[in-house]
RNA sequence: GCGCCCGUAGCUCAAUGGAUAGAGCCCUGGAUUUCUAAUCCAGUGGUUGCAGGUUCGAAUCCUGCCGGGCGUGCCA
């Protein structure tokens, strides 16, 4: 294979502009109405989404524009109030601010035809975005640590495929580096076979763990253990590689496990050893660039005209290469195969130098695509005890939480629902919901602190609330035993009363943006919440089934849009969508 | 030491520089002859870590402290 090419941007995809959905729809005529009274271009209006219900959907607040046509703020909010006729919109004015009401028909009319329609908030946008995530290290359990990473990547990546973008899911495995020759070192001193057949990763945690504490005392065992990753790397079929072949393949078997009750794929499952052939080329290349420098007996990438103190090492003074090294080598392979129009990186808080220095690396190389590259950090998982240690054996296991998760559900079910026909089957849906739910609720920057009865709750702001909120308007479908009649047939006189759920599923679709702008999902998890709060509220005030022929016709659509919001929004958060419950 | 992140109700968390800082949990009280009460309604609860500054306006931006977390060249 030919070296890299020197890598230079081609043109930015534009999307071409988003067809307004739901209560966007309003915006744009309100924008427009302001731009016009004003004259001004539509684009220079920014409406403010009110705190307080109470002051409409959108409102205008006049301070900046009062500053700049020298009047008083409440003045020029009361001449725009006169100046404005928006058809469908109420106009008031409460002090500086002007606050826009969408009347109920309007309102109904706008939002339940795009929430009764398949794909409620999708999109035409293009381009292709690469997501990694997940990223587990053989020969270690899964931890309550990859959740985030897991759960987080899988979810932007249906949110961005939601909205049309093309992606590609990749889990770079961590099957590669010096970890592997010392695993490999103890496996040749104290492994069992019997054992390895038996709990593989169980017998390989306690190899690792073991190493760690016999190093210390032991200056031979850090010393074969150079030795054997030296091996692993000559790229040779012997022993060594075989042995780490075998580790790689037990723990990639009990990986799958957990990602199928999550819910999550990818469409490459890479580990780091993928790119070995492509790390003499990737220096090379480095090399080329003239980027590479020696420093005690390193080889390093300096960054301090980036702004970045720490030089990147992309070789060690023993000649193997390093994580970053194998980074790198992995960002131009996707660029050479995929041509991404973002590369988003979903793992920890921890790693930000790290990403920093790859970015840098390849900056510094001239890979124009190297501001493609986004690092989606998130907090990082703690107990209250104090950081999790693999090394030192203190692990979580996810598929641990899991099952407790599950177990709880169990007995839930059991207890509310005696009869139920599946009690395992909606068991396991309930508490891998709460568990996935919880992870997604909050933003992810934040650190969390590990927390059984919060993760095992089913009441209140939790996956379960959202499951059986879906529950119930499945239920209410089911016994109406009619298809749901066609939205374009109803009388939206009879629904117009549901103002609050109507707001609710009207913003479900800037909820879809915002969230994949942001890249946080936990945007659209608390609209779901309000989605299903409003939807809870409406079935307390508005008996659907025997309300009479056209009003149950009309209630039949909504609720028939609260399921659909909701299946939309739970499928990309991954969270299961029990019938019953 | 230096760099980055975080600090909001008893707890867990929200709040594009805008209006009286909101939810859930907890606690108290209430709602079911009919679509799943894993629900709904009401109440209690705040000097947004501290001190300055910028601004018509600061939880949000800037500076300095305090407290916690993470990182800081041969791990990943």
């Amino acid at each position: 294979m030919a070296g890299f090419p020197v890598f230079r941007m081609s043109s930015s995809t534009s999307n071409p502009p988003r067809p307004a959905q739901g209560l966007d729809r309003f915006a744009a005529q309100i924008r427009a109405g302001l731009a016009d009274a004003l004259s001004l271009p539509p684009e220079a209006i920014s409406l403010d989404r009110p705190r307080d219900p109470k002051h409409g959907e959108y409102a205008f607040p006049c301070f900046r524009l009062a500053k700049e046509r020298k009047m008083a703020p409440p003045a020029l909010a009361t001449w725009l109030e006169e100046q404005l006729n928006l058809d469908g919109i109420g106009v008031q004015r409460v002090g500086p601010f002007l606050n826009f009401r969408i009347e109920p028909m309007p309102l109904a009319k706008a939002v339940l035809p795009d929430a009764a329609s398949e794909g409620f908030g999708s999109g035409q946008e293009e381009g292709t975005i690469l997501v990694e995530y997940s990223s587990p290290n053989i020969a270690k359990p899964m931890h309550i640590g990859h959740l985030r990473t897991t759960v987080l990547g899988a979810a932007l990546s249906r949110l961005f495929n939601h909205l049309g973008h093309r992606v590609v899911r990749i889990n770079h495995v961590g099957d590669w580096g010096s970890q592997f020759g010392k695993l490999v070192a103890a496996w040749n001193r104290w492994g069992d076979p019997d054992q390895l057949e038996a709990e593989p990763i169980e017998h390989l945690l306690e190899l690792y763990v073991r190493y760690h504490q016999e190093e210390k005392e032991d200056p031979s065992l850090p010393q074969q253990a150079r030795e054997v990753f030296l091996e692993l790397e000559s790229g040779q079929d012997n022993p060594t590689r075989q042995t780490w072949r075998q580790f790689t393949e037990v723990s990639l078997a009990a990986f799958e496990k957990v990602y199928q009750r999550l819910n999550t794929e990818f469409d490459f499952v890479r580990g780091e050893s993928w790119y070995e052939d492509r790390l003499d080329q990737t220096l090379d290349f480095l090399q080329q660039q003239d980027v590479l420098e020696l420093s005690e007996g390193a080889t390093i990438v300096d960054l301090s005209e980036q702004g970045i103190k720490t030089p990147c090492l992309v070789k060690t003074a023993h000649g193997t290469t390093l994580y970053a090294t194998r980074d790198i080598a992995a960002a131009l392979s996707r660029w050479q195969e995929f041509t991404f129009d973002r590369c988003l990186y979903v793992v920890g808080n921890e790693q930000k130098l790290h990403f920093q220095q790859l970015i840098g690396v390849l900056r510094k190389a001239g890979c124009d695509f190297a501001d493609r590259i986004e690092h989606i950090s998130f907090g990082l998982v703690r107990f209250a005890e104090g950081k999790l240690s693999t090394r030192e054996g203190r692990v979580l296991r996810l598929s641990e939480v899991l099952d407790r998760a599950v177990e709880l559900a169990l007995e839930v079910v059991q207890e509310k629902n005696p009869e139920h026909p599946e009690p395992h089957k909606v068991a396991e849906q309930v508490g891998i919901g709460a568990v996935l739910f919880h992870d997604l609720k909050h933003l992810r920057n934040k650190d969390v602190v590990f927390n059984w009865k919060e993760v095992l709750s089913f009441e209140g702001e939790t996956g379960p609330y959202l499951q059986y909120s879906r529950v119930r308007t499945a239920a209410i479908l089911r016994k109406a035993g009619r298809p749901v009649p066609e939205v374009q047939t109803i009388d939206y006189q009879h629904v117009a009363e549901a103002r609050d759920l109507m707001v609710a599923l009207g913003r479900f679709p800037i909820a879809l943006r915002e969230a994949a702008e942001k890249r946080e999902p936990m945007i659209l998890a608390q609209q779901l919440l309000a989605v299903a709060a409003a939807g809870n509220a409406f079935y307390r005030d508005f008996r659907v089934l025997g309300s009479g022929q056209g009003v149950e016709d009309a209630r039949l659509v909504v609720v028939d849009a609260i399921r659909r919001t909701l299946d939309i929004g739970l499928n990309i958060l991954g969270v299961p969508i029990p019938e019953t419950m």
